[in-house]
RNA sequence: UGGGGUGUCGCCAAGUGGCAAGGCAGCGGGUUUUGAUCCCGCCAUUCGCAGGUUCGAAUCCUGCCACCCCAGCCA
């Protein structure tokens, strides 16, 4: 983190609190339910805790809220902890479940019940949202609210002993049915759940709430600031009556920011799952996923990420970044440590007319960074530029090759088009030049310097690759107020290429490093599907490009 | 229409009574063997609106308006 973190309330609250003396060491949660995969969304939310922790040297935990066996799995827990582990982010000790405080939360309950703060409930799920009114009329008391103690604790007993069917009964705070914040209408604490728990198995047939499982979580361990977001603000009041009302062993304190939302994307664990069920996209490590996995694949840096979770800053109004800040964060990234390599990924033949042999020319692997070393480049008189970088004739704002007119290609010689080949259907299919020379790192002797430069391959050598070209997943910056956001898909998110050609240096990469494929974009070998032999990139991000366009 | 929130440049966002930071996007210009990077410059006399307090208000007060969240035995 830099020096100087921009100021954000959060940040200044907890200074605040530094400063009274109120908080002594800053103790923060990364809190996720094990039940899908993270997103983006997530990463601003694990950049927010574990940034306070680092910022305030602090700590910070992560912490499986495991309350609801029936939507969780082990699985999620084995991708969540990658996925932060990833995101450059190590918890504080071990890593903590809601699950593993069971028992002290079944002890707490019994408390309330003695404090008469609590009781059992018979009432259904459909005839409890009754009674519990609406939000402009007050609820009304549940017949069962008036047990005695003794009847509420044999009751929450034989709950736990598994006793009634599942939804038969619920624990329930007493609190106030006419509250105007429905939360405080005597929320439920407690429900049966016959269902097998992927921590604690078969020990438990009732399953505390959310809200009477949070705040106490944060109290046993400790937590000093308990950072979520904004829709938990009506829980506060409830979050807080636990934490006066329980004889818990430490007072966390509760503050809401707003959620990360991102232009042309999408957060919501329904319709992503949506996308992954109808084949929309591969899976949910989908390059063109927000999923942590999915951003991973693609080849965005985890420096980017946290990057832009900063950037954005962290406030407390409903607000939608445009996704190219976040893009301006990877290329950032990427434009400091990506080599660079060349990549030709519609090819046309070129023939130099007036070269022989090999040679192997030392290329800087950066511009600006001479540290990241050289890489060997074979040149010959066969060569493959790209099919873009040539045009019979233009005009002069097209800086590339056209027949009579002198291009640089990258890191070589300057050459010169004469003609070119084209085939029955009128499609070039080859390009002959001529080389000038003494121009290997030196401009023309006659004083003409070519206004571009061009990337190519050497054909003898060059690899053929398949590359995967991506777009936005949705044309829409907003795809989920639709409907239907499969309407808004965009049809060309994905191209593959798989007769592209890359250079040597480049068959050899490490699966998920990262290149700038020069005047192309960045790109990344593919996590799972990238071989020596049989060369898979993903692109990243293209490079930015602010020239006026293709009227040439 | 009950309760809880939020409104500062196209998009984020500092600022908490003393002359409106920064980033992204955009627009000019320079450097450049990537139409990239980098560099320089421009980009809110105005802070949802209307009143009021004050020498002075985005910041305080009053009243409006707009938008978001809440009626799971989900989190």
């Amino acid at each position: 983190m830099s020096p100087t973190p921009r100021s954000n309330f959060l940040r200044t609250q907890i200074q605040a609190d530094l400063d009274t003396g109120q908080t002594i060491k800053v103790v923060t949660r990364f809190p996720p339910e094990p039940n899908g995969y993270l997103h983006i969304g997530h990463a601003k939310s694990i950049s927010v805790n574990f940034g306070l922790a680092e910022q305030f040297a602090g700590d910070c935990y992560l912490r499986f809220d495991d309350t609801n066996p029936e939507k969780e799995s082990q699985e999620f827990i084995h991708s969540i902890q990658e996925d932060v582990r990833w995101l450059g982010y190590r918890w504080s000790g071990e890593v903590r479940y809601a699950s593993s405080y069971f028992q002290q939360f079944y002890e707490w309950a019994i408390y309330l019940i003695d404090q008469q703060l609590a009781y059992v409930c018979d009432l259904s799920a459909d005839e409890a949202r009754e009674y519990r009114g609406s939000l402009t009329e007050p609820g009304r008391n549940s017949p069962s609210r008036d047990r005695s103690t003794e009847e509420n604790r044999d009751l929450f007993e034989r709950m736990r002993a598994g006793e009634f069917a599942e939804g038969a009964r619920v624990l329930r705070a007493k609190i106030d049915m006419a509250s105007p914040n429905i939360n405080l209408r005597d929320p439920i604490l407690y429900r049966i759940r016959r269902a097998h728990h992927h921590q604690t198995g078969d020990a438990w047939p009732i399953y505390p709430t959310y809200d009477f499982a949070h705040g106490q979580e944060d109290a046993i361990e400790g937590v000093t600031h308990s950072i979520c977001t904004l829709e938990f603000e009506d829980h506060r009041p409830l979050y807080e009556w636990f934490i006066n009302h329980l004889p818990v062993p430490h007072k966390p304190r509760q503050i809401e920011f707003a959620r990360l939302n991102t232009s042309y994307t999408l957060t919501s664990k329904r319709l992503l799952k949506q996308l992954v069920d109808t084949g929309v996209v591969a899976g949910w490590d989908d390059p063109r996923m927000p999923t942590i996995a999915g951003l991973r694949r693609r080849g965005y840096p985890p420096q980017a990420l946290r990057h832009f979770c900063e950037e954005v800053g962290t406030s407390r109004s409903d607000s939608t970044v445009d996704v190219a800040m976040l893009e301006s964060a990877v290329r950032h990234q990427l434009n400091s440590e990506a080599p660079r390599a060349m990549c030709v990924l519609r090819p046309l033949k070129v023939i130099i007319s007036n070269y022989q042999g090999e040679e192997h020319l030392w290329l800087p692997c950066h511009p600006n960074e001479p540290a990241m070393g050289m890489r060997s480049v074979p040149f010959s008189n066969t060569l493959y530029i790209d099919a873009d970088d040539f045009r019979e004739q233009a005009n002069k704002k097209y800086k590339r090759l056209v027949i009579g007119k002198r291009v640089r290609l990258r890191g070589a010689y300057v050459i010169e088009a004469e003609r070119c080949e084209v085939d029955p259907e009128g499609h070039i299919i080859a390009v002959h030049a001529r080389l000038i020379d003494g121009t290997l790192g030196e401009d023309p002797a006659d004083g003409f310097k070519p206004k571009g430069v061009i990337h190519w391959v050497s054909a003898a050598t060059a690899t053929s690759a398949t590359i995967r070209l991506y777009d936005r997943l949705f044309t829409t910056p907003n795809p989920a107020q639709d409907d239907d956001v499969l309407t808004h898909v965009n049809p060309r998110s994905l191209e593959i290429i798989d007769d592209a050609l890359i250079e040597p240096s480049l068959t050899s990469a490490m699966p998920e490093a990262v290149y700038q494929f020069e005047r192309e974009g960045y790109f990344v070998a593919d996590r799972y599907d990238f071989k020596e032999a049989a060369p898979v990139f993903n692109m990243t991000i293209g490079l930015r490009d602010t020239w006026g366009g293709d009227n040439a």
